[in-house]
Formats: structure tokens, sequence, C-alpha cells
DNA sequence: TAGATTGTTAATCGATTAACAATC
DNA sequence: TAGATTGTTAATCGATTAACAATC
């Protein structure tokens, strides 16, 4: 395997789908082997850049003949890390945050949230999903009993920071931030910034491009 | 202005931020002006990429100045379209639909969700947010007289090639898929997708690394 | 004028794609 | 052997960063 950190960041982010694939592939099809054509051809992404993104991990297929299905599912979620369920909590129990307690497949993707935390004492008690909200107070606790990594981020803009203040000082390791704003945190831990309105305003300005074109 | 399709995606993938920045700094901040330095330096880009990403739409500042505040939202506001308010409806009322109809800060990015839509009879009639969920046979009634263009998919995934037909059959220009899998649609039609899939993989991805550097 | 900062060209860096030997 | 497909090197393409003249 190639160092680590030289592995572009656009074949990370491709590993994912060519797992989902694989996995319905093994689920409902009958098929043994699969090609990076044909894998490609399903996601829209070139033979060549399939086996490319492979290269960077090791020999997967058998030439000539492809790769197996089941295998490559394997190998994947292994470097990957969801062969195994990782816990999460998740602070902010809003709309969204509920949304993604309930969200079907996380776990097929390697994720269980173990436990909710707000600081609205209507919520506080309640449950989600069946996971009782408790309160931002017992977060410290939580991390370090259950040695939690993992924090699911969806308070509003204004109160992120702080939260992330508290998680990175309790250990949490990874942030998956659905908050409308940059967080500032330590080198060593990591951020993904899920800004969804990086999403809606760039279909905004493609649609708003192609009406001025069409006028 | 350059030749639009030559712009750089990663480009148009910070202008929102630059947006959402300038939009708090002119509400907040007492600074009529703000440098390409600053306003890097609060979304963590450099100076020389924000100069850039604007020098494909024109030249917004002042030599030895800076760019104003005020004007440069303005301005950056009408190049994404997110000067006015795009109607768009919504297909499937569960979870991730109401969060996201709930959702507080899309209008100041242009998006106003007008309808919902769903098939389960136990849904239809329920307000979300004082929208009144329609049955997704009236689609089509909907789309014309209001003349939409944006869709927001959120049903799931073996629903949504099959929603994704009619709405193009409808005339629908855009649409935001949160369904974890690939949409067939005609070249002209802008798909973004949504892949909260992608998002949790990429982040067990690297704690799933660390943990073992660790070890 | 001196200091600051833009807008743009050129250099660098990184990712994708093409080509092809290896081999099933 | 002939056809198919991998894994990898080299070529291309695209995006970021550095450098600097223009100018406030």
């Amino acid at each position: 395997m190639k160092n680590r950190d030289s592995i572009p960041a656009a074949t990370i982010e491709r590993l994912p789908l060519y797992y989902r694939c694989l996995d319905k592939l093994s689920t409902f099809e009958e098929a043994e082997v699969v090609s990076s054509k044909d894998l490609g051809g399903k996601l829209g992404i070139p033979s060549t850049q399939v086996r490319k993104d492979l290269s960077y991990y090791g020999e997967f297929g058998r030439r000539g003949v492809g790769y197996n299905v089941v295998e490559l599912r394997k190998s994947i979620g292994k470097i990957l890390g969801v062969n195994k369920l990782w816990p999460a909590i998740l602070i902010g129990a809003g709309n969204l945050g509920r949304a993604l307690v309930n969200y079907q497949g996380f776990s097929k993707m390697g994720l269980e949230i173990v436990n909710i935390f707000d600081n609205d004492l209507n919520k506080i008690g309640n449950r989600v999903d069946s996971i009782e909200v408790k309160s931002i107070n017992d977060l410290d606790e939580v991390i370090n009993k259950k040695d939690i990594n993992l924090a699911i981020v969806t308070v509003p803009a204004n109160a992120a920071q702080e939260v992330v203040d508290d998680l990175v000082k309790y250990g949490i390791q990874a942030i998956w931030n659905f908050s409308p704003t940059r967080l500032y945190v330590p080198d060593d831990i990591f951020v993904r910034n899920e800004d969804l309105a990086v999403g809606i305003v760039s279909l905004i300005y493609h649609l708003s491009w192609q009406m001025q074109n069409e006028e």
C-alpha cells in the first residue's frame, strides 16, 4: 500500500460509492465477478479511475477476469473501516439531528449513534428512536465511559464552537459538522463540514445561469 | 467575465462561503472594507485563492484598499443567483425532508420550499412548518402552475429514480438528491447528490486509520 | 512618497485519463 | 492461441499557489 497521506482525497470519497455498489451487487445480483468497466459504469466513473483508486491499496483483481464482488466489497470495507460499528454521539436534538438518528443505512456504513445530547430542558429526557436525550452536562461522562471518538454536531451555528471546544476537551477525535460555520480545532482533530447551504447554492447558481441563457 | 463553463467547480463551491461570511460581516461588524487576506483568514482559504476566485467574475476590489463588504456581498449574491427567492418542491416527507423544510437560513440562500409531496396516505394532508403535504399525483399540476424548476428529493433510494423520471417529465431543471443512489437524467438536467454516507465514511476512514496508528 | 492590497501571469502541484505490458 | 481485463507508467488536464506590476 502507498503512503496513506499521498492518496488523493477524491479517491477516498469514491471508495464509499464502490462499497455501496458492491454491497448492492452482492445482495441482489448473481454475478460473482465485476470488471472495473461495469463497476464504474454504474457510478458514472471511468474504469481507469476505478482501477487507479484501488491500486493505492493493493491488487484486488485478476487480469483478464475482473474483481470478485464479495471479496472486493470486503476489502474496501476493511480499508474504510466500516467492517466494524463505530459508536458516535450526536449533539443537538433538533429536526436535522433527529433525522440523522432515524436515518436507515448508517449502520451499514459503520456508524452507530449511541447517545444524543441537547441543552434544551424540554428535549432532555425525550426519546428519539429509542435513544434518550441527555443533558449536555453529561457529555464528559459518556465520552469517557463509552470511549467515544466520533461526534455529530447538529446545533445552531452560534452554539457550535462552544460545543466543539467541549468535545475536543473530552477527547473526541473526529467531528461531523452540520452547523453552517467554520470550526476551530487543534490540528489532530478531523472535521468534516456537511454544509447544506453550499449544496443548495450551487444548484441555484446553475439554475440561475440556465434561466438567464434561455431568456 | 470569463466563459462560465471554464470556471472551476471548486470556485463555485467557495462562493457561498464568501457570501455567508460577508453577510455576517455586514450585519455584525463595523468594518466597511475587507481584504482578501481577512476574508480568506476567516474561512481558512489563502488570500490568493479568494482573489483568483473573484477574478473569474470581474473586478470587485480597490488596489491598496480591499473590498467593500456590502458591495461584494451584493455582487456575489447576484453571481450565485441568491438575490431572489427560488421556489422549490420537496418530495418525501420523512424525517430528513421535514428537517430540510424546517431548516432556518435557506431563505437567505435563495431557497423557498413551496410544496411538499409524499405517496404515503398517512402523511398526505399533514402540515410541515405550515406547508400541507400533497399527494405525489399532484406533482404535474403544481410544477406547471407555479412554474417550479427546482426539486429536492428525500425519498428512499428504491423510489428515487421513479420520482426523478416524473420530475424530469414535468419540466424540473435542477435536482437536489438526498437519496443514496445515482440518478439517471438527461444531460441538460443538473443533479447535485448530497450523499450522507460518503460524509460519514470519510470520517470513519480517518478515524480508523488514526486508531490503527496509535495501537 | 511609502505601505498596502488588488488583479493577473507564470510556476507548481495534484488528479484524471490514455496507453500498454502483464497475465488470466 | 485469442480475447479480456488488470495494474501501472506516462501524458494530459485542471486547480492552487507564488510572484509581481498596477494602483489606491
